[in-house]
DNA sequence: CTGTTAGCGCATTCAG
DNA sequence: CTGAATGCGCTAACAG
């Protein structure tokens, strides 16, 4: 490469860690333990590389120290979407913790799409990062060989499943669907329209309601699905068909913005809720909460969720490379229903 | 679980390029180039490889391939939240596009902190990313330095500058400001309340308007500032403060969240929007504009704004390392006001 | 079209 | 506590 030739501006071929230790009269060695381990080096010697690094405007190349010592301080996060998004303050929550302890995080959007998890994953591996976290539990078979020859820690999140890949963290949203019916049975509901999107935990949510609602007796429930993403214009169309058959005396939604939807559509209708059509949403967005009082809804601590996987991965990595000792941690983070209705 | 006893389980310590060329019987740099540069293979050896491949389960370290190439396909976004977000669109697009594109990115939370981004962007660029993307264009110092020596496409979005660091692609919060304010005193308004979270650019938007009002001989306009984030509660207490003192004929506020809260707030007092109290928001949150018909905004187009960012990056990425000549374009993705106002 | 040689920048051994 | 050798897995630049 031409050295001084046209002499290009100050392109300052990346500083590398020789050069601060020429700087600071040291050994190469010396500067990266100065930097990684402090404390075994004398405070003089830390010193002058410290000076060094400053002086030369050193940034580690983080690159080859993974390289050379198979730790990347790389987690990645693949989620379906980040719009409109219950996962918002899980990621949050996981990245401020991650960040803390020095890891940083690798971003994967799904789209809901099996496949494009696959090739995700794929992509990602070959970043070698320390961890990975999945949302949700349903994964392709080659997804998850990958997964588990890469031996590193994977926490799946946002839902519960008896075979987790390693660390599973979430709740059972069939559970939520039989609750959800329980409670509203319980209640005095006999008559029930169901509302989702097309998204797999939002459906799995609404069949098992269904499901409960006719081992209790009730088969008539209408079901309408729509095509992802949630919004509240999907919402309000939904709310259209089922009251154009038969209005039901509640509709439960697969979403809180589904829900919000439903409330507009009511209110462009002059239907009050609850008292002449009640309402269930789920995630307990905040917004909705606030403006509508009377929105029941099911409340899910995402951030929770967030904060354990960013401890599981931060245990693992302190206790080193375990080898493929997979513990097969579960933890299940529960969820409660919010009954706003005045009644 | 040992199987073998010492022989612990199949960890398959990880394939290399070595082993699957050892497979196919080839070369490893022609297995490098079957799988990076396919059309310079004969067709039967890539196929040998590529069975090769399958067969052993590689996966292409690219931490490796990185160092060797100085190319690391990565792409860092730092963003003050992701939690509320008005960014949401603009990650998704650019996610999208640079992931087709065969690029993976980083993200960084900044939490509106200049001294968190100048942190990041050092641990970030320790990973030698092809390209940057900012929100904002106001950094520290030493960031842009970092940022400037880096000698990467470096894009800075919803915002604008006279003097970006090589890419801006945003609009003008001022500008916004002095609009509304002139759009709302053309439509007679003259008693005004402005309500702002603590987010740079929020207050901005705001400042602008009050100096444009004053510049048009109104000077009594109230101003409240809430603690970040922006959440419906904020906007629900900022309302009362504004209306215990004088109430203002219009409240202007940094966010449609916010909004949000002033209509509830208001509904609460039985106000009528736009009536007794008009609205004027910002960022067409589309839940706002379903739910409230009544409620102006400002409109900007979050998703253009990260396509445009993609394809930035994206075109430089193939004209090659350009050398340190910084281009410094400038794009203006602009906005709209949207008024909801039945007058 | 394919193989060979030589690092990329750093951290893991060991010595001293 | 510090230094020297060695190689992580891959690709650029050449040769053939």
């Amino acid at each position: 490469m031409a050295k001084k030739d046209e002499g290009i501006q100050a392109t300052a071929e990346s500083v590398t860690l020789i050069d601060v230790a020429r700087v600071a009269g040291v050994a190469p060695m010396t500067v990266s333990r100065a930097l990684n381990r402090p404390e075994l080096v004398r405070s003089d010697t830390q010193k002058k590389v410290l000076d060094a690094v400053r002086a030369t405007g050193y940034v580690p190349n983080l690159l080859a120290g993974g390289l050379a010592s198979s730790k990347s301080r790389l987690v990645a996060i693949l989620l379906p979407t980040i719009a409109n998004s219950i996962f918002a303050d899980t990621v949050q929550a996981l990245v401020d913790r991650l960040t803390a302890s020095g890891y940083q995080t690798l971003l994967g959007v799904t789209a809901y799409s099996i496949s494009r998890e696959e090739a995700l994953v794929e992509a990602i591996l070959g970043r070698r990062p320390d961890g990975i976290v999945l949302a949700g539990t349903s994964h392709s078979k080659a997804t998850v060989a990958r997964l588990v020859k890469a031996n590193i820690p994977v926490v799946e999140i946002w839902d519960l499943t008896s075979k987790p890949i390693d660390t599973v963290i979430g709740f059972s949203h069939e559970q939520v669907g039989k609750e959800v019916a329980q409670h509203l049975v319980a209640k005095g509901y006999r008559d029930f329209g169901v509302l989702s999107v097309d998204d797999p935990r939002g459906l799995r949510r609404c069949k098992s309601l269904i499901a409960q609602l006719a081992t209790q007796g009730i088969r008539n429930t209408a079901f309408e699905i729509m095509p992802a993403p949630a919004t509240l214009q999907a919402g309000r169309e939904g709310t259209a068909k089922l009251l154009q058959a038969r209005p039901p005396r509640i509709i439960v939604c697969s979403s809180d913005t589904l829900a919000q939807g439903v409330l507009a559509e009511a209110a462009s209708r002059k239907l009050n809720v609850p008292d002449d059509i009640a309402v269930m949403g789920f995630g307990d967005l905040s917004t909705a909460a606030h403006v509508y009082p009377a929105l029941s809804t099911v409340r899910v601590d995402g951030a929770t969720i967030g904060m354990e996987a960013a401890d599981t991965l931060l245990a693992r990595f302190l206790q080193g490379r375990t080898g493929a000792v997979s513990s097969r941690v579960k933890i299940d983070t529960g969820f409660a229903i919010i009954d706003r209705e005045s009644t």
